[in-house]
Order: C-alpha cells, then sequence, then structure tokens
DNA sequence: ATTATCTATAGATCTATAGATAATGC
DNA sequence: ATTATCTATAGATCTATAGATAATGC
C-alpha cells in the first residue's frame, strides 16, 4: 500500500488539484472528503494524513486557484503590451469563463465560502488577492500608483460581480448582456 | 397542535424571513431544515407543510430577499434625489452592509448558491435581477436608456464583485480600501 | 522501523416522510 | 372532516479517526 515519497507528494498535489476544480465547480459543501478522494483516485481515509481538515484543503486549494489565475494573467498581458488590461478583462468576462467555473475565477466561485471560513483560509486567500491588485495594477491607466491600485481594485470587482451575476440568471440572452455591459464599461475609451 | 389559517400563513412567512437571513449568513448548506425551523420557532417536521423542498424555500427566500433590497434602494433613490444612485452605492459599499450579510444583498450571500440551484429558484432570482436592472436604470446617467440600463448593469456588477471582495479579505484596512476604491470608481464625478 | 495508504466505523448530521395529535372551520 | 403541527424515524450522507497493511528508506 504505502508509496514512495515522490509518489506521495503527486497524491497530495492531486488533491489540492482536484479540490480546486471541484469545489469551484460545486461550493465547499458540494463534495464530501470521501467523493473528492475518489475522484483523485484515492481513498477515504489516506486524506487525514495530508492534511488536517478538509477546510484547511480549501485554503490551499484556493491558493492555488488563485496563483493559477495570476499566472494566466500575467502571461495575457504579456501577449497584449497594446492593451494589458482589455485582454484580461475580455478573457475573464467571457462565456467560456461563465460556463467553466471549475478552471476558473475562485474569487467569483468561492468568495462566500471563503468569507465563512477561518482565519487561515482567509489570510491564504488575501495574500492571493494582494498580489492580484499589484498585478492588474501594473495594466491599469491612472495618474499615480495610487490611482492605478484603484483602478485595479474596481476593475477586480466589477468582473468577480459580473461572473456572479452572469451565473446566477437563468437568461442566457440577459446573462451574455451582463457580461457586455460590464466590459464594455471597463474599456478604456468607455470611462 | 393546529392553528388557524391565518396563523399557518403567518408561520409560513416567518420560515420565509428566517431563511433570507440565515441562508444569507451561513449560505444554503449552512443551516438544515431542523435548525432553520427551531430558529423559526417551529419543529422540523412541519416545515414539508409549507415547501416542497429545502431548495423550493431557497427560492422564496432570495426573492424576498432581493424585493427588501429593492425596497430599499427605491426608498434611498426616493430620499436623494439630487444623487439616487450615488445614494444607493454608498449604502451598498458600507462597512455596515459588509459586515451584516443576513440583512443585506442576497446576490453577493448567495450568487453561488443560487447559481447551483434548480430553475425555479434561478428563473425567481432572474426575474428580480431584471427589476433592480431597471430600477437603478432609472437613477444611472446616460444619453440613452441602452446607456442607462448598461451603466446599471455595471454599477450593480461592481458593488457585488466589491461587496464578496470586502468580506473575502481578512485584513480590515484591505476590505476598507476595497469598499473606497469601488465607491469612488463608480461616483459619477469620478467617471 | 517508518509511513502512506487502506478498510471499517464511530458519531453526528442531513433531507424527507410516516403517522399521531388536536384544534379549526365547515 | 380537514389540516397545521407535532414526534419519531428511515435512510443517506458527513467529517474524522482507529487500526491493519505493505512497501519504502534507513
Amino acid at each position: 500500500m504505502r508509496v514512495t515519497r515522490e509518489q506521495a507528494a503527486q497524491n497530495r498535489e492531486r488533491i489540492v488539484e482536484t479540490a480546486a476544480r471541484v469545489f469551484r465547480e460545486k461550493g465547499f459543501d458540494g463534495i464530501g472528503v470521501a467523493d473528492l478522494m475518489k475522484t483523485a483516485g484515492l481513498t477515504h481515509g489516506g486524506f487525514y494524513g495530508h492534511f488536517a481538515s478538509k477546510e484547511a484543503l480549501l485554503g490551499e486549494a484556493a491558493g492555488r486557484a488563485l496563483d493559477g489565475a495570476g499566472d494566466e494573467w500575467r502571461a495575457r498581458m504579456a501577449a497584449h503590451p497594446d492593451d494589458p488590461l482589455g485582454a484580461v478583462v475580455r478573457a475573464y468576462l467571457s462565456p467560456a469563463h461563465r460556463d467553466n467555473p471549475g478552471i476558473g475565477c475562485a474569487m467569483s466561485a468561492l468568495g462566500a465560502d471563503i468569507a465563512r471560513a477561518g482565519p487561515v483560509v482567509r489570510d491564504a486567500v488575501t495574500e492571493r488577492a494582494r498580489a492580484q491588485f499589484a498585478l492588474l495594477a501594473q495594466a491599469a491607466p491612472g495618474d499615480s500608483g495610487e490611482e492605478r491600485r484603484a483602478r485595479a481594485i474596481a476593475t477586480y470587482a466589477a468582473m468577480i460581480g459580473a461572473m456572479v451575476l452572469a451565473r446566477t440568471v437563468s437568461d442566457p440572452a440577459l446573462s451574455e448582456e451582463i457580461l457586455a455591459a460590464v466590459a464594455q464599461s471597463l474599456d478604456g475609451s468607455g470611462r
């Protein structure tokens, strides 16, 4: 039954990645530890050798998901030096993102769950939020660092709210209208 | 045991109001039917005489909460004819709202839960979202109805995302910064 | 010998229902 | 007679743990 130290580390990794996806898809309470481990190809009892609790996993999974978003944003910004912020905004506010929460923004998919979690989870997420603000601020317009930072925060908030709204409404036309309206409002020329 | 028809209607009402508050505070999975009924002063088994399922209650509770927000916005807009949208935005983006999700915006507190619910719940919420867009559009600036509507949607999205972010981060100073940055970005003069 | 994983289970909780109770409303 | 509420429980699920197993790594 026992596996190599390296295999154990890979198993832990797969649990985190699986949780990062499934928590975003179903919510923190939407899947139990047993089903989560089965999805990762492991058994229920093995979980507690890797994590102190299900909530401890939430902190790692949310952190992992947000780090991934940061990497993606950085790449997109580098690929669009003419309009880095616009490139991030357009990808974020796409129907593809709306329809695939499991690989999307953890803040819009898990924000409420994280807000109700303990300090370890919230601290881990706060650290990533700071990093994302700083990253978006690099691409945001403004005459000073403070202005660019404020613009970055406001842009991120609008994206998150748009995604929550677009996923909530049941009318596809209304959902697209929400994404388009917010994308337009965040367009540099539009403000 | 049996109560008057009127008392039964009041009991149903109290279940909806209790759920509207507790679901926003703890999330849909954060409280069970038994505890919910106890909080409402009733017993577990009585629930299913009023509602077909716990999810059916979510639809009514979310609808009720959003209708309440609409009423509050309308009153605030009437009280500030000089800056109706600003008045709504300032109240929404207040620390008091952040710290009291149970009586606050259902979209920011329950958006992800609603997005995962069935069509009955999502249709009920979609209807209210339309009403809120129309209400905010009355107060939004713009040269045409389409412009005002788009501005209303973008404003609502920014408010929701700001609240999700402000409740998620564990650093109070960062949380206030988020509320302030989004409030400033939505300020008529700021855009 | 250590340890990563396994099976099995404790104990608590969940939604939903069955059937009893007792007061209303015809 | 009807019905709103009650108690009690079925059956499923949940998190977490205990103890066995078996392969690694000293």
